[in-house]
DNA sequence: GTGCCAGTAGTCAAGTTTGACTACGACGGG
DNA sequence: CCCGTCGTAGTCAAACTTGACTACTGGCAC
């Protein structure tokens, strides 16, 4: 699964009820369009689909400002909650190689109470700490690293990207423990999505 | 596009001559179905599609052993071999998100010349300091960095991914210049492939 | 006042990916 | 001898992604 259906439902969310062009607008302004596969086609494909899995309620607005297509607006469904709430546990332990989907969990981070936050990122931490043995384990198993040849620069690699993400999350741990960000359930305001009406600072 | 088009490419390429079922093999050999979307539908889908725009020459082999599904074997047209090498190329010096890409790359890197996969990575070097910069110019115009609250934390997942990776290219160029492996057009034995008859010691 | 561009909102066909499925032979245990 | 299961080789429909396209509005320069 990709990260177009956590970006989708958590703009959805952040809205409470939003059509596709306003969903496209938050993931530019989030720069996703540069880091996921933000594109129309993709977006309008989640919404439809998150509708017709009960994920999402589709209302048809009545062309009240005259002229272009129809237009649907979406709001979350108890289920799409979890559903949001799942993937986004998912996206902050699980450690897969494609990263759009743990950049879009780091926008969405908030959602979640402080403590959940931080003990998802210690999982993810140990999960890359004992992915990066098994790799070790699993392609040297002879002793010698070095009759691997130029294969083991795969190995390489990925010992390396594992250890740089483990440093990456101990160092937001570090941030959220130390008070950074106002996360769920702690009250105040906050500007994830465009305040209605604010042009777009990044456009 | 993404990485199974320079694996089959790669892989077939290393044969000389081979059938989907090989392909598949090789590719786990690497483990490639662990990073990559390298899976059965993909790889076949990869070779006719490929061979359908003449990168790849199909050849129907007589079903000898009798039984079984048709086999048929590829090898690479001179287009295939020029594409391979293009492909190879944009993934050493190209900086995306995906990392099946890099990684794919890196197996096939000992086909190029010495020199040239120095430059390439000096390259995605130079590609990789340049974004970072980029994205931190991006992100903080206003001069306050905390403005942005927690969406500060995607730039800075984004810098740190940035000086990582150029931090691994520099070491692999490190590796390459002091000599190691054999590289194209330097002679030498290697052992991409799994002899015929060989057991997979990593299935 | 009209031609043109930017913005708003969404559709569509073509291509790609997924993962479950088919089909067949060999081999070993009961 | 029959059953299950492993290995070999590949297909298929359903889902997803891509990027170009439609269609309408409003502004503004000429």
């Amino acid at each position: 699964m990709s990260a177009i259906r956590l970006l989708v439902l958590g703009a959805v969310r952040q809205h409470g009820r939003a059509h596709g062009y306003q969903i496209r607008n938050d993931l530019e302004f989030w720069g996703a369009h540069e880091w996921s596969n933000a594109k129309p086609g993709s977006v309008y494909h989640a919404l439809k689909q998150m509708a017709k899995e009960g994920l999402l309620r589709a209302h048809d607005v009545a062309p009240s400002t005259v002229g272009g297509p129809p237009r649907t607006e979406y709001e979350l469904t108890p289920d799409g909650d979890t559903a949001f709430l799942e993937l986004l546990r998912a996206a902050l332990t699980t450690i897969e190689q494609k990263p759009d989907m743990l950049t879009s969990a780091v926008g969405f981070v908030v959602d979640l109470p402080r403590e959940e936050a931080v003990a998802l990122l210690r999982q993810r931490v140990t999960a890359l700490e004992e992915w990066r043995d098994e790799v070790t384990r699993h392609w040297t198993p002879h002793g010698a690293p070095e009759e691997l040849g130029h294969i083991g620069e795969i190995m390489r690699l990925w010992v390396y990207t594992a250890e740089s993400g483990a440093a990456w999350a101990r160092g937001l741990i570090e941030r959220l423990e130390n008070g950074a960000y106002v996360m769920a359930g702690e009250g105040g305001r906050r500007r994830d999505v465009l305040p209605p009406g604010a042009e777009n600072p990044f456009k």
